[in-house]
DNA sequence: GTTGAGCGTT
């Protein structure tokens, strides 16, 4: 991962942790090890990364064995332009496992009886939404879905929460967001009972009812027919004689045109 | 190829 060599997390017992932001997303560990190693002895450097794509998520932890390097590189490197960015480093402020941090450092000496959940601020990632929807669109047939799906859930539930004063819940379920929490309360109330034969995927999925080609040039060409030919689109106009480019764009084969307008109400309903 | 508030992995 975006470690020395490790696969998880060392020992973070007596290491300090920063919490390095504004980063830019092409920024690794090992550009960020030189610039904090300078200020003292960093034990480890992660980087969050997505796990679709895998870019960082623009921020990085720098973990340090002493506490006054740490605090030497929060005053020397905060601010400092990394890759044409202004990071801005501090000390974390949570752990791994949400436990409180005191001065970069894991607090261990938490209580575990009281179940505490993450009470930081509630922030919000519109990188997320967009994310998400992308997701459950190309193929949510991972293994690790479920696991990713129930921390975005948990995440977003919170932004919910807060945001529902500024805008009703009413908002968010116009925009489509109804679709969403229903299968994700249908799912946790599936959890019940983990079958694997339950989550094999079901048949309705399987096929693919949707026709994005014809779709995709049917909204338009329905819209404006004129405008294709106004299009100069010298890409590949007989170079490419798919089902997309009709050879009679006249509203005279609009009957042949009936199969796309099928797929889309097919798909609209 | 894009984006920019925030707190983390085996």
């Amino acid at each position: 991962m975006s470690h020395f060599g490790r696969s998880g997390p060392p020992d973070i017992t007596d290491t300090y942790s920063l919490l390095v932001l504004n980063i830019t997303f092409r920024t690794t560990a090992d550009d960020l090890f030189p610039l904090f190693d300078k200020y003292g002895k960093v034990v480890d450097i992660f980087i969050p990364r997505d796990r679709r794509t895998g870019d960082s998520r623009g921020f990085a932890f720098v973990r340090y064995k002493y506490a006054d390097e740490a605090q030497k590189a929060v005053e020397r490197l905060d601010g400092r332009v990394v890759d044409g960015r202004e990071i801005t480093v501090q000390f974390a402020k949570y752990g791994p496992n949400a436990e409180r941090i005191h001065k970069g450092r894991i607090i261990e000496s938490f209580p575990k009886s009281k179940h505490r959940s993450r009470s930081r601020s509630p922030r919000r990632r519109h990188r997320d939404d967009y994310r998400d929807r992308d997701y459950r669109r190309r193929s949510r047939s991972r293994s690790y879905d479920r696991y990713e799906r129930d921390r975005y859930a948990r995440d977003r539930d919170y932004r919910h929460r807060s945001r529902s004063r500024s805008a009703s819940p009413d908002s968010y379920r116009g925009r489509g967001r109804g679709r969403y929490d229903d299968e994700r309360r249908s799912s946790s109330r599936s959890r019940d009972s983990a079958s694997p034969a339950r989550r094999s995927p079901s048949p309705r999925r399987s096929p693919s009812p949707r026709n994005p080609s014809p779709v995709k040039d049917g909204s338009p060409d329905r819209r404006s027919p004129d405008r294709r030919s106004l299009t100069p689109r010298s890409s590949s106009p007989h170079g490419r004689p798919a089902a997309s480019r009709s050879p009679s764009p006249r509203n005279s084969d609009g009957d042949v045109r009936v199969n796309s307008a099928s797929c889309e109400e097919l798909s609209g309903l």
